[in-house]
DNA sequence: AGCACGCCGACT
DNA sequence: GTCGGCGTGCTC
């Protein structure tokens, strides 16, 4: 019989996928691709792409009505293979990413693709299927004989602190109750139980749990999320950091024990990602934590929200999409109607805003919950406001004595005592930055608008931009001058002089430069638990979260900086810092009656030192917001970025100008500002020059329409402007820095 | 972003 | 004569 009589093939139906394509390739929605049989939304997929073949995601398809078709049906090509074996992520999945990528002017497979584990985007169905079984003994449902089967389980799945799955393996993840004895609760304060009780009769507004260091908000998550797991559901908990708070870890273990609990951030290894990721996706997973990346986690049994330290930075992310983990967390608790909580003893002035009644002139958005007090130890520590003006002696020419009498005679008498003290100082290295007295040579990288910082411990000049870093040279490079100087102090020197000046203590630091070796950190904090170590100087990251029990005295020494920094929310993060690190004081109540935490200051009447002094959280935010709203700032205003890179600072300016021009009429129309372009606060880093234009808006919806509309036309002009020397553009949306 | 194609310098 | 530098262009 004749070829032509043979019967037509099955049609193919039409799809539309998401593939990872930035946004600069022009491609900003699902891509139409050809299937032999319809595949629900959420499938994911091997498509080609260009000359590869990519992962991506079935946006629309099944029994979904197909958009019109953009492409010539001959061109399109057909799906390579289907990753079958997972169930396909859901529409609130969809949703969520469908307006992250909105809202923060991304592509969508841009955004959905990069919230999905690593692995799971590299491996084409042959892969998938084999990585699949062996995951599937970890992962699958309890089998209806589980108890030799499973124990063989938990011996092949590596558990450490990191990635545990503490999981009592003869339940069944959709039996809400633990067979085991349960643990025993501590006693609530009657603030918890407040805050619980209210927490109980429930309400469709997000929680701000306003609680100071130490009143307990942890026990607080903990109560709800027993609520929530005894209902059968997910609870999703957020940290800024997972690896600061191996603590909350341990305690989420230790009182959930029979219960699934997996943490998802960047440090796991892409296998130990992948499998808590399918754990929380197919729902085997009772407890997710997390840091900002696991807001995406698709989790089908949904059922409390925890953002706790929610006004950290760390929530929002820096590079690539620049999303707000915290924010992101607010919508999906409102789309999937699950409560959220946010809990901070600082809370950043956007949450604070949204949780002052109407008629303090807030915007009554949220319900503040407040814990004022501390439990099981004393008040906080004294505020002592020391005066660095007085500290100067002329006599002494232009070194500036590094501490007070006063001080070291405080941290001698706590090394007498056998406790100890923590002096902080947001700068590491020895010195940043050497200066010749001959010349005036100074140590500036060759690659950035920045000095290089002097590391004595490894004798180099190091960039903190760029990473570039030499040896230090022994004279200097330009005259020949062998007398070149340090000029001012990092936590090196910081350590240095502090050994010097009080012989005999045991000083030790704690710093990113410390940090990057493997363990070093634990080892460092365990020596400090153990009473090896008087005094321990350290960055901002030691005052994040670590409890300290015998540390009775917390010095910042040289916090002024913010005051008068340009960046608008300088003063508000080094509050929340500096009140932070005063909650690393005086822990056990032993030893809290006379804790304290010293601010060597040169403006001890600054109103931001005068409210930390009172530990007045509520005035030192009514100033702030005052500020805010006088200057049209956020929260009283939105604000988008418009950044760009480039090859020469005329390039990315250049483009900035011409983008403002092209949409200037568009947003007088809609009420939008858009502000000169100005060179970055580092203006080159590793030889590109940046360059950024504020858009600000009074309502957020305008600013949304108002950027929506200016990504086609920016696209545009960013095409003719790569060969003037345009490298990159983007919009950062609600910029933490300005 | 990848990954190709496409034209000009130092090597087996 | 080739290998490889990164400029330019495309991806349903």
């Amino acid at each position: 019989m004749p070829a032509s009589d043979l019967p037509d093939p099955a049609p193919l139906c039409r799809i539309g996928v998401v593939v990872e394509a930035p946004q600069h390739a022009g491609l900003w929605g699902p891509l139409d691709y050809l299937c032999d049989r319809p595949l629900p939304a959420g499938t994911l997929v091997r498509v080609p792409f260009g000359r590869r073949v990519v992962t991506g995601v079935v946006w629309w398809g099944g029994d979904e009505v197909a958009p019109e078709a953009t492409v010539e049906p001959a061109q399109l090509k057909e799906v390579t293979e289907v990753l079958d074996g997972l169930p396909p992520l859901p529409p609130a999945w969809r949703q969520l990413v469908r307006f992250a990528a909105a809202y923060y002017q991304r592509s969508l497979g841009e955004m959905a693709l990069m919230v999905l584990p690593p692995e799971l985007r590299q491996l084409d169905a042959t892969q998938w299927e084999r990585r699949l079984k062996r995951l599937d003994k970890a992962v699958a449902p309890p089998p209806a004989k589980p108890k030799r089967a499973r124990a063989k389980t938990t011996a092949g799945v590596p558990a450490p602190s990191a990635s545990s799955v503490v999981a009592d393996e003869a339940t069944s993840p959709s039996l809400a109750t633990a067979p085991v004895p349960a643990p025993v609760l501590p006693t609530l304060t009657v603030e918890q139980q407040v805050v619980l009780d209210r927490l109980a009769k429930g309400g469709d507004q997000p929680y701000l749990l306003w609680g100071s260091t130490g009143s307990g908000k942890t026990e607080v998550y903990l109560r709800q999320a027993q609520r929530a797991l005894d209902a059968g559901q997910q609870v999703l908990m957020m940290v800024p950091e997972i690896n600061l708070t191996p603590q909350l870890e341990h305690r989420v273990a230790e009182r959930f024990v029979g219960r699934r609990i997996v943490s998802l951030h960047s440090g796991l290894t892409p296998a130990q990602r992948l499998r808590n990721w399918l754990m929380a996706h197919t729902g085997h997973a009772d407890l997710i934590l997390g840091t900002r990346l696991s807001v995406f986690t698709p989790l089908p049994r949904l059922g409390l929200i925890v953002v706790d330290e929610e006004h950290d930075p760390s929530y929002k992310q820096q590079d690539g999409a620049r999303y707000s983990a915290r924010d992101l967390a607010i919508y999906r608790a409102k789309q999937e109607k699950v409560p959220i909580i946010l809990g901070s003893a600082t809370p950043s002035l956007e949450s604070w805003y949204n949780a002052l009644p109407v008629a303090e002139g807030g915007a009554g958005r949220y319900v503040r919950l407040a814990m004022p007090s501390r439990i099981g130890a004393g008040d906080m520590p004294q505020v002592r406001l020391l005066d660095q003006s007085r500290l100067l002696r002329p006599t002494m020419g232009q070194d500036q004595p590094p501490f007070a009498r006063e001080l070291l005679a405080a941290i001698t008498q706590r090394i007498e005592r056998g406790e100890q003290s923590l002096v902080l100082l947001n700068r590491r290295g020895y010195a940043p930055v050497l200066h010749c007295s001959d010349c005036g040579w100074k140590s500036g990288c060759p690659h950035c608008s920045a000095w290089r910082v002097f590391h004595k411990a490894d004798r180099t000049l190091r960039c903190h931009h760029c990473g570039f870093s030499e040896r230090v040279p022994r004279a200097c490079p330009d005259c020949g001058n062998q007398d070149i100087a340090p000029v001012g102090r990092g936590t090196e020197r910081l350590e240095e002089q502090l050994a010097e000046a009080l012989p005999g203590a045991r000083v030790g630091r704690i710093d990113a430069d410390v940090t990057r070796h493997k363990g070093a950190l634990e080892e460092q904090l365990a020596s400090v638990h153990a009473g090896e170590v008087d005094v321990l100087v350290g960055t901002q990251m030691v005052a994040k979260g670590h409890d300290f029990r015998r540390i009775t005295l917390v010095a910042a020494i040289n916090p002024d900086a913010a005051l008068f920094a340009s960046d608008f929310r300088a003063a508000e993060r080094q509050f929340a810092l500096l009140l932070q690190a005063a909650g690393r004081a005086g822990r056990d109540a032993e030893v809290a009656g006379h804790s304290e935490m010293w601010v060597q200051t040169w403006h001890p009447t600054h109103p931001l030192y005068q409210a930390l002094r009172r530990y007045d959280f509520v005035d030192f935010a009514a100033q702030q917001l005052k500020e805010r709203e006088m200057a049209g700032l956020p929260p009283y205003a939105h604000l988008a970025m418009l950044r760009a890179e480039g090859k020469t600072q005329e390039a990315a300016q250049a483009f900035l100008e011409a983008a403002a021009q092209a949409v200037m009429a568009e947003a007088q129309a809609v009420g939008v500002t858009l502000y000169p372009a100005v060179p970055t606060p580092v203006q080159r880093v590793a030889n590109v020059e940046r360059a950024q234009l504020m858009i600000e808006s009074a309502q957020r919806m305008p600013l949304q329409r108002f950027l929506s509309a200016a990504q086609t036309p920016w696209f545009m002009l960013a095409q003719q402007h790569r060969r003037s020397g345009l490298i990159r553009w983007a919009v950062d949306v609600d910029p933490l820095s300005i």
